[in-house]
Order: structure tokens, then sequence, then C-alpha cells
DNA sequence: TTGTAGGCGTTATCAA
DNA sequence: TTGATAACGCCTACAA
């Protein structure tokens, strides 16, 4: 793979329109040096008089920094490269509100980019954010519980560390960097304990795809709830969707006709919750009473529906938040996993049995 | 205001590790301008020979191109600065990934900032665009009714695109520029006619904040309809809200509060809708049999509710979209705007009175 | 306090 | 086909 980042050549469009910083410090009478040191920020002190005739300069001349120019001196610059494995309906304004802000208030900007579930598009982001210097990446979602997967990305980002970067994850995905994870065992053992706890016995799973770390996990947590109960663990209520709703409905049908006497359903997404719902009021099943449901995500979608959704709360924007905040500071970031909890919220779509 | 971007001199961190071009180029035993040709994908010839041992040079450095060294010479660069005014809820990875899509396909990247309402920071983010040397730039949402806004718009505008770049918009701003607008008149319209039609005359109106462009637009849609229909425009059941749930709420009790006779509201957003299906919940009201209810932006929301609600697209995605591809293709931009219909969406929140 | 000059990593021009 | 070399716009020792 040649480390080409398929490059077109653009038509250089009449280049710097003679307004530059040599403009402004002509314009001023002074020095490159000077000009430079006014308009940059920079502790070196100047006097009143020159600072305030680069100023006017460069206000008249409509001066704006090239940026470019600037990190290709400084190696780095403040921006913070985002890779969304596959943003899907979950992945909220509010998850973008929580990482802008905090950027924002450490002057960053952000490059969010999603690769739409593929390998090699990751990957090709992953290069792109080295080429454009960032100084920090953030991988969010759960990553893919793959070796090989695994040694390639950590490759990419051994070698942006190398160089200076910092990159932090939201969402489990294994690597060798400061990772927030949330807590998906506890989340998945306190959904199914609770549909235990109401007297269900024939649960069936709906899991998220089977490749991502986090679904293994969730089937950890829901196996020790059944076993902490006593109840044998049966891997033909297993059904695996996509966490897209339609695969919910596809599942949930797979599952309701194979197995009649199933009477609650733990979906792992919201999304595919939803799909049990639509397939429930297809079939006239009446949810809580003939069919119990628990989703995970706890989209703001989940307390609107009827019934509303009892759900496990996903701390997305906590789990960007704290990664973003970890990349923008000065601490060290250790290799470790930082836990987040996944609480269990409790509404209407569960009925005792 | 000082054209300083509030730069701080960044701790320049060992700046790079001996491997960029001059590396390769050394270990390839080649010249610079050779290395250069091969793996910036030039269409200049150069010898597979010397082309292999380039490409393996590369390889074994894990050499990363620098991006702001290239953008430096070209001065553009493939990325789109998108501007969101204020994220609100309805804002959702359909709009990133509708965006992202076209971006992708044409090898640019994204680069998207929230003002959260701030014309402030919208001129630090627009002007931050410019730093970067970004390609181009899309406004998304509606913009201000106010001229003083619109002035420093278009001045910082201008300044991008007699640079050589490009500018649309994803909503309307009233800019000289390409705009992708929403037939806000004609849904607004559509949902008035519609409560019309089905007997409500004392209709509440839960409008977004008016100093928005759109809002007016909304406002005028809605008196057209009561105009068409010969019932009276009664200023007094116009509440502003502010996008937002709550806000929806709390103009929805002011309506039903002051004007007991009021058979429908036609709120401005559907969260603001969900605030109205919020009150009528805690007062007992049924809906629709004892109040019916009107949105707009047809969220994701929107059919999951009960009942279903009836409410007006806003094409996002598709505003999106347009803009994104506007300003990729090399086609000219002629200051226009273009009409993106709004179409109504009958579910199950609206009954005959 | 100010100015001069060198260099950041690439690409483009022009000879060879 | 290849290779020197001059930009690109800016920052920062270092000298004045």
């Amino acid at each position: 793979m040649p480390p080409n980042l398929s490059y077109v050549p653009a038509k250089r469009p009449t280049q710097a329109n003679g307004s530059g910083l040599a403009a402004v410090a002509e314009r001023a009478g002074v020095s490159l040096a000077t000009a430079s040191r006014v308009l940059a920020g920079s502790t070196h002190r100047v006097s009143g008089d020159l600072r305030d005739r680069v100023l006017h300069a460069a206000e008249v001349l409509d001066y704006v920094p090239n940026a470019s120019a600037r990190s290709l001196i400084m190696g780095t610059r403040k921006i913070v490269g985002v890779l969304q494995h596959d943003m899907l309906d979950f992945f909220t304004a509010t998850n973008i509100r929580a990482l802008e802000e905090v950027a924002d208030r450490a002057g960053w900007l952000i490059m969010l980019v999603n690769a739409s579930g593929s390998v090699e598009k990751e990957l090709r982001y992953l290069r792109m954010f080295r080429a454009e210097r960032v100084g920090a990446i953030i991988l969010m979602g759960s990553g893919l519980d793959d070796d090989g997967y695994r040694a390639m990305l950590t490759r990419e980002l051994n070698g942006f560390v190398k160089s200076g970067g910092r990159v932090a994850t939201a969402g489990r995905h294994d690597l060798p960097c400061t990772e927030f994870v949330p807590d998906n065992v506890a989340g998945a053992q306190a959904a199914i304990e609770y549909l235990l706890s109401n007297g269900h016995h024939r649960i069936g799973i709906i899991s998220s795809p089977s490749a991502i770390i986090g679904t293994r996990e969730r089937i950890t947590g829901a196996k020790r709830a059944f076993a902490h109960a006593g109840v044998p663990w049966n891997e033909g209520l297993v059904v695996e969707g996509d966490h897209r709703r339609a695969s919910g409905s596809i599942a949930c049908e797979q599952l309701l006709t194979r197995n009649p006497d199933v009477t609650a359903i733990f979906a792992m997404s919201d999304e595919m919750a939803l799909g049990v719902y639509d397939v429930a009021h297809k079939r006239g099943l009446s949810i809580p009473d003939e069919l119990s449901v628990v989703g995970y995500d706890d989209t703001t979608i989940a307390r609107d529906v009827t019934p509303a959704l009892t759900t496990v709360i996903y701390p997305n924007s906590e789990l960007a938040r704290r990664a973003m905040e970890a990349c923008l500071s000065d601490a060290p970031l250790e290799a470790a996993q930082l836990l987040i909890p996944c609480e269990l919220i409790v509404r209407k779509s569960v009925a005792r049995v």
C-alpha cells in the first residue's frame, strides 16, 4: 500500500493575493519579525506605536494568518481528529456538543470523520489525520475483536504517538493507550438480572454484531446474570443484529417463531428494541403484558415511545468528553482502561410474569 | 478586533523525527524531486526501478506526507469547513453521513464546528476556517434576520471567496452566495391549511426564535393559510419558543391558560411539539381528541411517539448534501437560492373537530 | 526594542 | 527521466 493519500495536484488558486504577513509588515513599515510578533500573540514585547501600526495594517489588508505555514514550523496543530467507526443513529448532536465544548475551551478544532464501518476507510482516515499533523486522535465506538485489525491500528497509532501525538478512545478497543470504556458487562448483567427478578426465564437476546468487543462483553454480562440466578444459558435464544432497527425486527421474528415461549427480549441497542416494538405491534402483542423488552443506549427516543423503554445507559457523551479532556491535558497518557458505569434505567417496558 | 486567532505558541514537539521526504529520498538514493513525484501521485513519469525504491523506503520509514507543507504550496486544501450555528437535537448522524458521503467521494475532509448560537463564536470559527485555508465553507441552519450580522458574515465570506474559496449554505441566510433553502413558507402553510381543513380555527402557534429568518417565513406561510381560508390572524395566539422541548411546554401552558378555546397547536419544531405532548399528558388532555398537534422537522422520533406526530419535513440532509455537492463541483457558484420542498407528513396527532 | 536570516517539508521550474 | 534549486508563509534564534 503506497503511502500516497490519493493526492491530486489541485489547481493552484491564484496563490496568496499579496496580503500575507509580508504585505502587512511593509504597509506598517516594520520588519517581518515585528509584524509576526504582534499578530501571533508572541510574548516578545513590541512598542505600542509599532503594534498599533501593524494591527491597523492587518485590519485594512484583511490579513488572515496561514495556519499551514504555522503548523509547518510548529510541527503540530491544535486539531483533534475524531474517528467514528460507524456513525449510527445513537450518535447525536449531544455527543458532538460534548466534544466541541471541551475542544473549544482549549482553543482546539475538531476534525470529525466517519469510517462507515469500513476498516480500510478507517485506516485511510487515520493516515489522513497523521498527514494533517493533528495533535490528537480520538477513536469513538467499540473496536473490533480481531488481532489483525488491532495490529494495524496499533502500528498506525504508534507512529502517531512517536511523533508527539496523543491518543485516547471513547469505547473499548483493547489498544495500548488511554481508553475510556463503558462497563458493558455490568450493563448487560443488570438488564438480564432485572428481567430475571421479574420472573422471566426464557429471555431472547438480540445482540449487536459479534465482531465488536462490546458485544462479547455484554454476552458475558448476560451469562453471568443467568449463572448467578442458576438459570441455564441457552445459546439458541441469541440472535445477532446489526444495531439497526430493521435487524431488530428480523431477529425478533426469528426468536418468536422459533421460541414461542419467550416472554422477554433484551436488545443490545434501543434501535433494535424499537424493531421489536414494531414486530409486537404488527403481531398485536402487547408490551409489556405479553412481551417485555429491555434496550441498550438510552437514546433520547427511549422515554418517548409507548410504553417507555427500559434500557441501559450507554454513556457516549461522557466517554467522548473524558477522552477529549485526556487528550487536551498535559498529563502523560498511560495505557489504561477507565471504566464508566452503564446504569439501568427502569421505565415501563417490562412486566412481572 | 485583532486578527490574531488567540494563537498560543505551542511547545515545539521535537520536530520531524527525520522521516520526512528527504529521509526517504536519501534512503532510496534518489533526489527529493523524484521521491516527491512518486509519493505525491504526480503524473510525471518515473522509471519503475526508482519508483520501487522510493515506495520501499517510504514503507520502511513509515513516511507520512506533511499536509501543511503541501497546502502551503498549493495555497488551499481539500477540507470543507462546516459551520453549524446551533447544533440542536434534530441535527443527527444522518446529516453528518450525508455530508461525509459526498465529501469522501471527492477525497475531501470535513471540519465540523458548532457555534452554539453565539455570533461571536461563529465569526471566530469562520476566521479559523480561513486561516486553515479550507477550500470550501458550508453554513448550516437558518441565519439571523439582522443586517449587521449579515454584513459581518458577508465581509468575512467575501474575503474567503476572493482568495479562491467556495461557499454555500444549507438553510436560508440571504447572503450573496449559493443557498439551498427549505420552503418554509409552503411548509408552514401546509401545516396550518391541514389544521384548518380539519375544522380547527383557534390554532396556537409555538414559534422558533423570531430572530431567525426561517421563523419569519413560517409565520408568513401560516398567515397566508389563514388568509386563504378567510380566518382572521390572531397575534395573541403566537408564543415564541427556543426550539427546545422545555420551551414547547412553557409556551403550551401559556397558550392553554390564556386561550382555553384553542383546539390545535402548531409547533415549529418536533422537540417543542413533544413539549406540548408533555403538557397534554400532565393535564390529562388526550391528543388528538382534545388537542391536535402539528410539528416541524420530521425528527426520527416523530413516528414513534403516541400518537405519531403529524409534522413537516425539514429536509436537512438534502440541503446539506446539495450544498456539499455544489461546493465540490467545479461549476461556478452563482448567488442564488434553490428552494427545497417541505412536505407535510400526516400521522395521527390531528383530529377533525 | 527591532531587524536579519535561516529553516520547516513539499512541490514546481528549469536544466541536464 | 532525473536532479538542483527556488519558492510557499511564517516563526525564532541571533545580531544590532
